[in-house]
DNA sequence: AAACACCTTCGAGTGCACTTTAAGTCAAGT
DNA sequence: ACTTGACTTAAAGTGCACTCGAAGGTGTTT
């Protein structure tokens, strides 16, 4: 054991995680989080719950919307059978991930081209203002 | 010239760039877009139009706002003197995406650990189901 | 003649993820 | 005593970017 015995209060919890007091209740009511209380019925989260939650927003920042979070918290709340659709959610959310990267990546291309004919580093002898577009179709495959 | 005396109908139009004719319509209240209009008042579009909401979509697609796309717009209606201020935007606009990108990655390493350890590439004998995280906090400078 | 595509204004609805308020209670700290 | 922070439920508000519908019109095509 390391030190997992500290409890934090929800404000306290809430400025640890970086979320706000309201967030963390209504991630409780829509099951994400849980929280144990004390004789006061006042919450209180502990350092599992930090990584935890850690875990949820590295998930929510990989672009996992509430609905799936809920999903991958059911399964893994009914055990190791579920591992493979947990899983395989994982993969499908990592896979969008990348896509979104590599979309991203393609219409920044753009943006980089556009800003260096701004500073004339590309050729200003063309007439029609945004005719850079036509040079970077070979990257639209949208 | 190439073959820019095309003309094209709301709805056909809508097909090329890939947006609603509501869209199509709400861009061009907001000032994004603009549209010329046969003698029955008909909207129509060019292949200039084409290439010039493919443009706002590049913007669009690395993140740039709706407001932000507007004040684009306006300068650029101002003529050559703006385009210092429109460099900016782009450039400030092109941060945020690399930013974006970056955090995405960060978020992305940790799933892809996840994967792996569900897949027993990474060690199992570790107690705490989440504690993958400890190791991957290094990565973490939010 | 009916269907279809277009036009107008303008307000309401959608989806997502919070965010806040209201209204009342409880308890610890200064 | 008062402020601060916690608690409850339920509902309304926010922000963004659409998305749609009503209601009435014109014009072209089948």
């Amino acid at each position: 054991m390391v030190e997992t015995d500290r409890h934090y209060r929800i404000g306290e919890f809430a400025k640890l995680v970086g979320l706000s007091t309201y967030t963390l209740r209504y991630y409780e009511d829509q099951g994400l989080i849980k929280s144990r209380r004390d004789d006061k019925d006042v919450r209180y989260y502990t350092d599992q719950d930090i990584r935890w939650v850690g875990f949820i927003l590295h998930l929510k920042g990989t672009g996992m919307r509430l609905n799936d979070l809920k999903r991958y918290v059911t399964l893994r709340a009914q055990g190791d059978a579920t591992i493979p659709e947990r899983r395989e959610m994982l993969r499908k959310t990592q896979d969008d991930a990348e896509a979104d990267i590599a979309e991203l990546q393609m219409h920044l291309q753009v943006l980089r081209h556009k800003i260096d004919w701004y500073d004339g580093k590309v050729d200003h002898t063309i007439a029609d203002s945004e005719s850079f577009h036509d040079y970077l179709q070979q990257f639209n495959q949208e």
